[in-house]
DNA sequence: TTGACATATCCGCCTATGCGGATATATAAT
DNA sequence: ATTATATATCCGCATAGGCGGATATGTCAA
């Protein structure tokens, strides 16, 4: 029970909202999040942290880099409510503008490394 | 998207998951949970009000009694995830027992009155 | 080893929200 | 009108959790 109500506390609050669903187009590291989000570092490594405890992040780290993604290990409660969650969240503008807004800086990204 | 946020910050709660189980087997008065649930009325009030204003319940008097139900006008979001989690919670060791006690407190009120 | 960079954590501050007793309100019965 | 009952709201208090700047830690390069 107190699992379950730490699962769903990690869902109730914006910026988590936010990264979840920036999350679903794949890894990101903790700068790409706050070039996207526009927020401090330590807001972002804060939720980040959130999200892993509660068990809907994982983290993995490469050489300066700490990377997160979607837990790719979650329960039958959380593939679901995810499932329900990221379909509503994509037809909010909010949302929609932050995934245009990572898709415009991956390719800038992309570019100035190669 | 505060709409979203607020719909789930009143499933993050311990006892208004509890509620929400019971409700699900029908309308119920303040009264009835403060019962089951053994809290305080101001405590079971104040959590109906709260799911209440989040769009998850609707409330009904009649003559002294406020009944509660789940709201029946729902969105898609929100039918989704209460089967999601209701699914999960009927599972719980606590819930179970709440419906237990739910239908034993039925029961015994019904005898009393026939 | 020093410096630069990426991230995590600490800190003080502030708001939201939990609690339950006390009080206010609404309804029905006498 | 008064009283009893059911509920809502108020109150003071405690904790959780939001914030972002400052600091600590980890990693690599020079």
């Amino acid at each position: 029970m107190k699992t379950t109500v730490h699962l769903i506390k990690a869902l109730s609050d914006e910026t988590r909202l936010r990264i979840l669903a920036l999350l679903q187009d794949g890894e990101l590291c903790v700068c790409d999040l706050m070039s996207v989000l526009q927020l401090p570092q330590s807001t972002v490594s804060r939720h980040l942290a959130y999200l892993r405890n509660a068990g809907w992040a994982e983290d993995r780290r490469q050489n300066k880099w700490m990377y997160y993604q979607l837990n790719r290990e979650t329960s039958g409660l959380q593939k679901k409510l995810l499932t329900q969650l990221q379909e509503h969240l994509a037809q909010l503008a909010q949302i929609k503008n932050d995934r245009k807004k990572l898709q415009d800086y991956l390719a800038s990204k992309k570019e100035q490394c190669c």
